[in-house]
DNA sequence: TGCGAATGTAACCAAATGGTTATTTAATTA
DNA sequence: TAATTAAATAACCATTTGGTTACATTCGCA
């Protein structure tokens, strides 16, 4: 765990097992035992991945009697969002037209708004 | 390295260095040496962040005399934005609005290309 | 009250990571 | 050819990571 946000959750997405996680949390809340059960790594081994997970912000827990579900938090995507799209130009020939459209949508939306 | 791409190219950008090398090949090639320079780390430090880059192919390197320049190529990040942009949908409250502008966004860009 | 199930913690281990200094290789140039 | 410069490699080190097994905690319920 850096000060850096982003290292860090680029860091908690680097496990394959963390983003499966994640994309079965994209489904709806789990335990930690349903989450578990398509894994073949021991539960501590969940628990430590799930804390990796949380501690970047990309889950959330509750508790409802001995069960401790998790929920999917995106916001740290966002910011990986961000980033990565500050790039898109570097591999997408298309990005300055793409860059048009974007504006073009803008215009749309306010004067969808206006209507 | 894994056999799993999209892993290990979240784990070479998990590194604030890393980061950093590519933002500034954003703006053109460099030499290592002039890579290096703003950072305190020592040289073969650099060498290996590029070694990692390399490999997971976030850059390419040439040769023109003792110098061997780094060049960005950002076709492994347009797969962390696709990884990413599955997730939109959980941050973005207007995600379903957005989609329509991009299914309109095809429309029309359809209507360009007969036109 | 006490058992059983769900989850977390402790202690440990092997491998990977990010750094170092010292040495080597390769290319330019005096 | 010898000296200089750019970069890579080797060998090493401390820390982190992802896993394990054994034990502890917390809660619902018979």
């Amino acid at each position: 765990m850096t000060t850096d946000c982003l290292s860090d959750t680029f860091s908690a997405l680097a496990d394959p097992t963390r983003r499966a996680i994640l994309a079965r949390l994209a489904l709806g809340e789990l335990s930690v035992g349903e989450l578990a059960r398509p894994f073949k790594i021991s539960g501590p081994a969940i628990t430590k991945h799930l804390k990796v997970l949380q501690r970047v912000g990309l889950i959330t827990r509750s508790r409802h009697a001995q069960w401790r579900p998790c929920r999917l938090e995106a916001k740290p995507l966002q910011e990986v969002a961000a980033w990565v799209e500050e790039y898109r130009r570097y591999w997408d020939e298309s990005f300055d037209r793409l860059d048009d459209y974007l504006a073009e949508l803008q215009k749309k939306e306010k004067h969808e708004h206006n209507r």
